[in-house]
DNA sequence: TATGAATGAGTCTTCATTCAT
DNA sequence: AATGAATGAAGACTCATTCAT
């Protein structure tokens, strides 16, 4: 029972992600991991039982990655419209990647498999980021450095929008120009009536 | 070669439609048209290539369909604050319905199949909107119906929002409640300042 | 929905049936049914879903044409114990046959499928024979041809007798003087007292 | 090659025999194995090198405890009737008995696995079981406390129809009922003249 | 036009067996 | 002696696609 090599575990879930960052979710077979990492079909069945088990712990990696990515940027002395702007950057980034995002591979496995509240990391993630940004709102407010009625739904708003264009990026393809508009409308809004 | 039968093609399409529906674009087998169509194998060849094809078909079909209906409910004597209501109004429904929506099948597409630009249906319905909804802004600002100083820009928000959602409630889950809160918090940024 | 080719069906059943008889029921993948028909995998399927389906058909078959068999071979005007000897002659050929029988296939099927009681086609070919037997015993002694105070049981002996016999040629073989001397053992009783 | 560990071999017999009493021969892994003694894969290996030989060695077992068990009964001062009861009870036991026995897995080995005339252990069991009951009848008719013309042909005819019924309780299924009706026919067979 | 039997490629999944440690 | 990770063969099953009728 003990946990097989901690290291090939690894490995397989990295080698996967890319995959998945590739391709998506529902395409991916377990042959295209086993044949990617050169290994045996029954020895990827020794890890994992599934692409949707795989998957999982794919996210669940990604995710405290970023949590942990953030973090580190983030304890600066820098001002709150400074974190912000930082933030949206990170957010542009992430929209205007195509292949090295799980975002399809994301709704595509979410599309297809209703997961339990407490399980879903999509719901987990975005809650997290509406908090976070929400108390930025906040602050921002009160430091009146930016102007904000109410943070919540503010935050919500905002990233419901780089939701929006993450999604439209995969689907009807969205431009640079696009986004930074979209960004700057954002930013015109918090700051205008400061 | 002939022109077969216009019948039996618009049957085929209004069944797939609610398999895409159903189980969304991927999980959709051939064999599943043939079945819910009760028609044989080769008589869906006939008409249709691949499911490909055929979900193209099906967009295209509800694109000119949901143009007619919008339309028909808005040639009222109506304001402009009632018209964007109404938009509104129905953007919630489809936000709301699990079911009854080619969202997730359309999603599941266009992640899968890059369009060129010219065929691809949802870019193609989101400028329309974009557009339409501008239009809107620009009416309600003149006649001080409403406040918006760039137009275009909110109209993109606004679609990218409803769009976040559309996701958001395939994926997380939204309630009524969260829906409704976004739409006052858009309606509240357009009258708040007239 | 059609019966497909009922030829192609018998074709299998048959074919089928000889492989049940050399290798037993477990043993018999589709692979090997494919195989030995010459068909391809999925050719298979659209004909029957499994092994276990095909053997339960197989099964059928043979019961019914042994039901015939014996009738056709009866319907002369033999005494009773002509009956009786040719009976158990036949059962003798059986006894003795390694191959041309599915009796293992038969024993490894019901040992690990419990089938409902009215499904159970050994249960019911037991007792047709038993029911038989007691017929032609009972008459053998109103005739005064032979003597038996209590045709069921002795019926049920003689057909458990059989039955261990049967098992017996396929666990520890079983010579054709075991089988004579049994059956010897067995008339013997039935006559000796007339 | 050293001489392992008798006790392990024994746990690993004892394990693996309640696997067969319960899921037959056939359906039986290595893995199966394995898993139920907690051993390494590696390990099981190091003493057995299928589960033939496991099975073989585990009848072998089974044998000689059956005998001991039967020996320790019957040293008393009964009656000749007693002991053929005794007999008749017991073998009815192992009759009715679903799960607490290795029948259904023994046919199943040898029903697939021809063994050589001298380890064919169900044969020495039968045979052995024959001359018991020959010599039982034998000595009971000359005490006159029951009548067989031909103890050796009758042995054999009691022991067919208890494997006769011992396979058709896994097959068919028996009644208690049943079972008694022929023990009492057998019994009356004995008697009856005397 | 229309049918549906037939094919065969492609996945999934499980195990017996080996072998480095 | 003992472990258990790793391999690869084997079997089940499903579909897209073709083709004779």
């Amino acid at each position: 029972m003990g946990e097989k090599s901690v290291q090939k575990r690894q490995f397989i879930l990295e080698t996967a992600k890319h995959i998945f960052m590739e391709k998506g979710f529902k395409d991916v077979t377990m042959k295209d991991i086993v044949d990617a990492c050169e290994i045996s079909r029954g020895g990827l069945y020794l890890y994992f039982e599934s692409t949707k088990e795989i998957f999982l712990e794919v996210l669940r990696l990604e995710a405290s990655d970023t949590d942990d990515d953030f973090a580190a940027n983030i304890k600066e002395d820098s001002s709150i419209t400074d974190i912000l702007r930082f933030f949206l950057k990170e957010q542009k980034k992430e929209i205007l990647s195509q292949t090295n995002t799980l975002t399809v591979a994301t709704y595509e496995f979410f599309f297809a498999n209703k997961v339990s509240k407490k399980e879903n990391i999509i719901k987990h993630t975005f809650e997290t980021a509406v908090k976070v940004l929400a108390d930025l709102l906040l602050a921002g407010t009160e430091s009146e450095e930016l102007y904000c009625e109410n943070p919540v739904g503010t935050a919500r708003n905002i990233m419901l929008v780089l939701e929006g264009m993450k999604v439209a990026s995969h689907t009807m393809g969205v431009s640079e120009k696009f986004v930074d508009e979209q960004i700057l409308y954002i930013m015109t809004n918090l700051v205008q009536n400061v």
